[in-house]
DNA sequence: GTCTATAGGCAGATAGAC
DNA sequence: GTCTATCTGCCTATAGAC
């Protein structure tokens, strides 16, 4: 388990999904990039399904780490938010989709297991987000309406939807400018 | 050509696109569901690529009608919103996602001329809300900073992520709550 | 662990009868 | 227009040699 072949198996199948999504690759595409047979790919994981849980479980525990990472290294709420924000810039950069965002739209041709993974991901975003709005609030570091968990949701669809379409019509700077202009909403004063 | 067969097939097509994504089915499938045989649907649309073209032409002229129907119908620009809001929480009501969301996210495993069909679809519903929103406040019926083409680019990209969030987690009401509450910051006075 | 070989099925697509 | 029949190739997946 966990060797090294296996976490190459699962970089390119990540790939692929972000970009073409999970009914648009093979296990000949993955063997084929990274120079073995689709027989070594069932060897990792025997099916698909497997293949996806894996993976998303991984993206979903790498996700938590870098949220972690985030609470250390910025003790500002609206430092922490834009922190947030740059883990999806960076996705977009690489001209992929959020894995869970391409995934969570495929739900209805996607094996069951994978489709509870991406759920947990998404909670996960949530109920990290919601922490960070509401103890932003209190201290006085943002300014918002409302309960802090429609704000959450508010906000990650948003950055799901931004990426979606900022790599349709071929403009990242969209994103950019929809999470720069979101954020500057929740600000305390009226300052943009 | 448009014959009553071709629309039923465009009809399963998209369904099944908006639920599974273009490469989560099939001709058969298409067939199954209307009662024919597979080499029937490739009398009306001869390729994938071509079933994709028409299916994603026809939803564009379709809600172009829908909007041009708005317009016709409300005068006051957050009743024009609500209007434009609603034609996708239909959608959603129905299981189903935003066919160019759903393209707009699998871009790089379509045909090309699909994806210049859906990323005609954004420009046009950018145009619409861009129109809207300019006109809205300039009449005083609608209140926020910033040019309205980014604001219009904000809230598509909401919209297009709370349909994905609110089906991957079974909660459509997560849509209408994302929706509205944005409607809400756009209103003139401080009121929520 | 990785391979060859192969199974069994489904994919998109076409030819030609009716 | 719809069918049957079929092609070619790819799909996921497995068995068994090395």
């Amino acid at each position: 388990m966990s060797g090294i072949t296996a976490e190459r198996v699962l970089d390119t199948a990540q790939r692929l999904i972000q970009t073409r999504g999970f009914n648009g690759f093979s296990y000949r595409d993955i063997a084929g990039e990274i120079g073995i047979k689709s027989a070594s790919v069932h060897y990792y994981f025997p099916s698909k399904a497997d293949l996806g849980v894996a993976l998303v479980s991984r993206y979903r525990k790498n996700f938590a780490a870098e949220l972690d990472g985030i609470l250390d290294r910025h003790a500002e709420a609206s430092k922490r938010l834009k922190a947030f924000v740059e883990l999806f810039r960076q996705t977009l950069k690489s001209e992929r989709l959020c894995l869970c965002g391409m995934l969570g739209a495929e739900r209805d041709g996607l094996p069951e297991p994978v489709n509870d993974q991406v759920r947990a991901f998404f909670q996960l975003c949530e109920g990290w987000l919601c922490e960070v709005l509401k103890n932003g609030r209190k201290a006085g570091e943002l300014a918002f309406r409302g309960n802090p968990r429609n704000v959450a949701d508010q906000f990650l669809s948003l950055l799901e939807g931004a990426m979606v379409l900022a790599r349709s019509l071929n403009d990242p700077e969209r994103f950019d400018k929809a999470a720069s202009t979101y954020l500057g909403v929740l600000k305390p004063s009226t300052q943009e």
